[in-house]
DNA sequence: AGAATAGTGTCTGTTAGACATTATAGA
DNA sequence: TCTATAATGTCTAACAGACACTATTCT
């Protein structure tokens, strides 16, 4: 029969999980819906005292989704949804404490929770900024090519990431730009029924760019249903309510 | 100053890699090219006998690029190119031995250095078929909500294959499949400059159905750069050649 | 000349993009 | 009535899909 041993003779590395957990947040003087990154404030021996994103090491026989929402929970107090992986990050020298694989994640959380972090003091949510053609030419690439494109500032002014964070946010907004450009709020950013201008704020802040209202509205009317007439209330014209469909 | 002993607390799984090498090799009676998978007749103490994807365990500090590569090497002689992530496969009960982590990829070999492998009766490329949509409903999807739409025949008569290895190749072909949606050849099935026709075979294999000649030229001629005027030789009037360019 | 393959002309239905117009509410 | 927002009408340029036609070679 096989036993475990046939396992020993080969090296295991340390593996862990980060999360980049994206929502849409009020930013700046107009109070303009903007897509932001929770990033946690580090405890631990490595890189005490800087900003980062949400990680753990992964338990013993643990999902890597469970480990992600167990990071979540722990570290921010937010029930994450539905983690998708988005690459392994393997450089053997990411990690001065040893050989440690990161599973990279994206994570999404409605708009009308990001309030419900648990210590405002250790968590915090943060714009991310496209990096202009310009800078990015001028920025040299990393060993294996990549070259930066998302930026962030922390709330201590740090404009980088440690570990290979800054490529893990870089990978966690491009993904969820693929996707939120084909589909109407593939991720749930918003949670309840919502009128068609509200989910076009979402996307405008999610790609990054203005929309045209008419063929935004075209484009994911197909795709969505109607499940309130007009309800008056506000000024102009009430807008029908929907949810997402098909 | 941080010292290993900061893992140590951690149990460390281990970690593996598995490939599903694709190319184009000709098929049936008529030679049609077909996409083909690449399997490996297994000698090692589980599931010994049986046709699988090649893989292997990482290495120590190994980059999972390098071990994918040096497990076509060692398992089939080929010198793989440009190895893409697709999934970590983490269900703790998928290998028998114990808490193996296994990182899928998807690998392409030109289709003119198919007949390059190693052993012949150790490795063999079985063309993948789609499944029609009767027998994918038929099939009773995995826990995790997955439903195979790829299949294989193995040189022994099975149509599944070890571990999770169905899943991975599944993986690996609708994701090559998206990839050559809009670009031509963006994995360079073609080694040397090709013949439009030529390059529509490798499309249609890839895709698994026929592309309207017209149509499928003025797609992909923007990318192409010409490198040879028509060379006669054949029958029919002389093609063009050209390689991928932009 | 005939067969076989490569390449182009052109029509059509669809659609993204843009602008203008109408509709419905509150002030 | 005025303003603000929602929703629709319509024009245009681009383009995928399809069919027909021309071009160039070998037999």
């Amino acid at each position: 029969m096989n036993t475990p041993s046939d396992l020993i003779q080969f090296p295991r590395p340390s593996v862990a999980v980060d999360v980049a957990v994206l929502s849409v947040v009020p930013s700046g003087p107009s109070r303009q819906p903007t897509l932001a990154v929770l990033l946690i404030h580090r405890r631990t021996r490595t890189h005490t005292g800087r900003w980062s994103l949400p990680g753990s090491f992964v338990h013993e026989r643990e999902r890597l989704a469970v480990a992600v929402r167990r990071t979540l929970l722990d570290k921010a107090g937010i029930d994450g949804l539905s983690p998708r992986q988005l690459l392994v990050l393997d450089d053997p020298r990411r990690d001065a404490r040893g050989w440690v694989l990161s599973v990279a994640h994206v994570e999404t959380v409605p708009a009308d929770r990001t309030h419900q972090v648990a210590d405002p003091s250790l968590t915090t949510w943060v714009p991310v900024q496209d990096l202009p053609p310009t800078d990015i030419a001028e920025s040299d690439a990393d060993p294996e090519g990549w070259v930066r494109t998302i930026g962030v500032v922390t709330p201590d002014g740090s404009t980088t990431l440690p570990f290979d964070h800054d490529r893990i946010l870089d990978l966690a907004v491009h993904d969820l730009r693929r996707r939120y450009l084909d589909r109407p709020d593939p991720d749930h950013l918003l949670s309840g029924p919502f009128a068609i201008s509200e989910l076009r704020a979402v996307h405008e802040a999610v790609l990054g760019h203005p929309l045209q209202k008419d063929t935004f509205r075209r484009m994911v009317l197909p795709h969505l249903r109607q499940v309130a007439g007009p309800t008056p209330g506000s000024v102009g014209r009430p807008a029908a309510r929907y949810i997402t469909a098909s």
